[in-house]
DNA sequence: CTGAAAGCGCTTACAG
DNA sequence: CTGAAAGCGCTTACAG
């Protein structure tokens, strides 16, 4: 089917035989045309199902009311639950939401951020692609338009930030695992500290030193791509220590439900033996047997509040940069694999 | 941080002292304008950082270069690689992609229809809200402006549609369990025939047939809003029939994970007992013990084709509409909760 | 309360 | 090979 265009002003204009500019205000409601001028304009608009087109008056105004997103992978649950959030503020707002994947590839990020300046976007939220080493496009970007972070962020752009607490986050997960009793808590973190795999470490440490817990080298762990089969990968590695861990802290939901399968695998009694913590609350996390303690980011409210922060920003424009961090509060589950009522 | 116009040709053309219809020109490849010309012109362009604004040529070539996707839920994992799919094709064929939930609801659908028409899209992708009763304003939307269906579609609605061999790919889950000695087999199914439950539930029938099974109307189960929890229910009621099935095919997995669920809780053998079938190939299929044999649905593939078709058919643009209906082939992944080695 | 006119940044038929 | 001009659909300062 053809693209059919849409009925205009004009048209509108010519059928009731007043001037364009008068059926434009009737229709933007402007205080100056008469209550039955503007009844009449809106009653035929209705008739002949009049659209406007945006992008007419989005190019006058400078305006297009569209918000860029890019994101590093679409298809993580978490990830998911914040663009919902995006997309249910931006709709309340009156913007419209277009979604780019980087893929974890800095130059693809730099490219999407390119093409969401040529379509004009009026402002972009941005997760950083993991290993992302040069922030110079990125803040080439924002000398042009306003751009709110959020999750994946970096403390070398300066503008708005919404992130959970992560390093509170994992203070709190981590001493839970104290309460219950257990004192060599291994951790597997991510080799290349992103600043969600840091701050987790740093909550962990903070942690441990709070309830005098001495560090050991041997159990905290690092691997690159931090993922289900690592997970695996570095339970077996604890597994075969002289001194085992009592407890294992995966900073992502996906390395924790590897190192659950493994301890099943070997007959281990979770969480007597060992217990286990993740970080995201997952779907999987309630798939899992047992059942996966873990930390809940709520998604919604860090997609609702970047957009909620980048809108102001953008129709209250500053002329000063705003560097300004949002955490979000998170929320620990506890479920099985961590304590068994 | 304000947003700053972009360099413009007018600027571009007063700083070579050429007219704005060269600078265009040159910028665009077109043959009339002189090696030497485009040179120029392309260097200073690279030195500006010039951005063309696509949304002056879009709107004086009434195209704008964006497509617009409506799916129920943008948390399904089925429907992120769908998207994916969606997104890469987009960008290979030089399109943006606007994203919307209709979550479900036909009247948000139908909202989401005419903004996605206010700011001009060049064509939509539509996944039907679950329960669309009428598909009048669809057809309305469709009459001016190029539509494809992906997933959940409808026959009353004469358009290209892209879609998984769901009759086949149900078939032949149910002849996997035949063949390996089940007799018995009990479905789980959407109560009012959604295309995909329908489709599914012939797969089942056929199969049954072919293989000269007897139907039994006891172990035929539906159930509204398909879900984990209602696979649980489900399973009970099977469990506490005086001849249970020896097989259950859940027609999602997440039915078929809570039928899994419901089973381990009964210490029933999976799958010598009971053997389990699901679909879709969701990320809990694997994460749940035992595995669970389910369909591969190739969501990049129908993303892709679905953006395939979208687009010829906005730069081929056709006065007639076209019904065709793609189907692409499944593949059933056979893992232990129906078949162990 | 209403209208005529300029202009947003681009493309393109027409003219030379 | 290049330029002047019209026009895409809208908004808005200016005039009345």
């Amino acid at each position: 089917m053809k693209k059919r265009p849409s009925i205009t002003l004009k048209a509108l204009a010519k059928e009731l035989n007043i001037s364009i500019s008068t059926v434009s205000r009737a229709l933007n409601d402007h205080p100056d045309i008469s209550r039955d001028t503007k009844e009449k304009v809106k009653a035929l608009a209705d008739k002949h199902n009049y659209i406007p087109n945006l992008f007419a008056s989005g190019f006058r105004t400078n305006r297009t009311h569209i918000l860029g997103v890019i994101v590093p992978n679409i298809s993580h649950y978490f990830t998911t639950t914040i663009l919902k959030g995006i997309l249910e503020e931006g709709e309340n707002l009156g913007y419209r939401v277009i979604i780019s994947e980087s893929k974890n590839d800095e130059k693809k990020q730099s490219e999407m951020l390119r093409t969401m300046m040529q379509f004009g976007v009026d402002g972009v939220l941005l997760a950083l692609s993991r290993k992302t080493k040069s922030v110079d496009e990125i803040i080439k970007v924002m000398n042009r338009i306003p751009m709110v972070m959020f999750d994946k962020v970096s403390g070398k752009i300066p503008c708005t930030q919404v992130v959970i607490n992560e390093e509170e986050a994992a203070y709190h997960a981590v001493e839970h695992l104290i309460n219950t009793g257990k004192r060599r808590i291994a951790i597997i973190k991510e080799v290349e500290g992103s600043y969600n795999s840091q701050k987790r470490y740093d909550g962990y440490l903070r942690a441990l030193h709070d309830h005098s817990i001495p560090l050991d080298e041997k159990i905290i762990l690092s691997t690159e791509d931090i993922s289900m089969s690592k997970g695996r990968m570095m339970a077996n590695i604890l597994l075969s220590l002289k001194k085992r861990p009592d407890a294992i802290f995966a900073i992502t939901d996906s390395a924790a439900i590897g190192v659950i399968k493994a301890l099943n695998k070997f007959k281990v009694d979770i969480p007597n033996e060992i217990a286990v913590v993740g970080f995201s609350n997952s779907i999987s996390s309630t798939i899992i047997n047992p059942s996966l303690t873990t930390v809940d980011q709520p998604g919604n409210k860090i997609g609702r509040t970047a957009v909620k922060y980048l809108v102001d920003e953008i129709e209250n424009p500053k002329e000063d940069l705003i560097t300004k961090t949002i955490e979000v509060k998170t929320n620990l589950i506890v479920r099985d694999s961590s304590f068994k009522a």
